[in-house]
DNA sequence: CATTTTATCGAACAGAGTGTTCAGAAACTT
DNA sequence: AAGTTTCTGAACACTCTGTTCGATAAAATG
């Protein structure tokens, strides 16, 4: 891949993250990012079909790179069979997601997060399969430190199950299920 | 109020409402609803100021309607203390809300999802204060036929709480929790 | 190094959507 | 019937989008 090719397309990258700091991904204009990036319209217009579609690689992008080692055909481990290695497996990926999680953060909110949560979905899939996980998996100190209130869920630490009203948000998609 | 602007109010209502019913809140644009509604464009915009703010006032009105009689001053039951209470109070919520079912369905779909959610929240938030609900609450049998799967959450029926891997998007929130 | 290929630049353009303005028509009020 | 309020719709300025194209710069090739 030719190197200004690679140079524009961490620029426009690097811009758009940068931005996702301060704007939800909505307010955000091509514009915008052609700036941040210091790049021309037409430029961005050759890498990019529309800023949707960036969004969609940078997802793509960072899944491949967080999911690439355990998707890796040589360990073929079926981790639907064994526990252990299904815990292991989930504990890898957290943990390469640490890494990104400068860029998580800022595609989690607004509308962006909806792209990123298919993609994060899809490729759980692709590891688990049709297997059943309990979430209070044991991961790292380092991560459960990070572990705070967000406005669409809600924290389940260790003593139980309990769930305050209006926060849990699952209420309300169990209660507006769509039919099909 | 004049009856030109009960028409033309409700002539937009049920004209976004409709539209939401084929399309995502932001594929919509105002002239769509201006012909769906059958009104001049310059009528629209002395209604509402944009496309934003119709949604919040649908919103605020529709709950301010569900929730009407609930927080009535008179019936000032304090919830909070009678679970037995708390449990009909929550009964009755519900039940006005299948009245409003078909408009939730049309909002609960794209971006138009988060201003619902929010006012809904709001509400409960005002009904119920920082009382815990226990969300396996027994509803009306007709209520019951209605669970579905939706994509956002996952139906928790009266088997017990497993959870499947890539659907529990609760389990992302918490990965992802923001700080403050 | 010279040549060829490829990428970038940026101005200019057409198109879509937004929100405002205003004069005239229509509907309500008293 | 006269006065008030609301609706209408064309016209306008504005913002953002996505495309085109000739000129320029940079990389790859041999």
């Amino acid at each position: 891949m030719d190197r200004r090719q690679i140079k524009t397309r961490t620029a426009i990258y690097d811009a758009l993250t940068g931005l996702l700091r301060k704007y939800r991904f909505e307010e955000i204009t091509v514009q915008q990012i052609i700036d941040e990036a210091n790049i021309g319209r037409s430029t961005f217009y050759s890498h990019f079909e529309t800023k949707d579609q960036l969004l969609e690689q940078m997802c793509k992008e960072m899944f491949s790179h967080v999911f690439s080692d355990t998707l890796a055909p040589e360990k073929s481990h079926d981790y639907s069979k064994n526990h252990e290695d299904m815990r292991a497996l989930l504990e890898h990926i957290l943990y390469h997601i640490l890494d990104h999680k400068e860029n998580i953060r800022s595609i989690m909110n607004g509308e962006s997060e909806k792209v990123f949560t298919r993609y994060f979905t899809e490729y759980l899939e692709s590891a688990f399969g049709e297997v059943i996980v309990h979430m209070d998996v044991d991961v790292t100190d380092d991560f459960k430190k990070q572990r705070k209130l967000h406005p669409y869920g809600q924290m389940v630490d260790s003593k139980g199950p309990e769930r305050k009203a209006g926060k849990d948000h699952r209420f309300i998609y169990e209660v507006f299920a769509r039919e099909e």
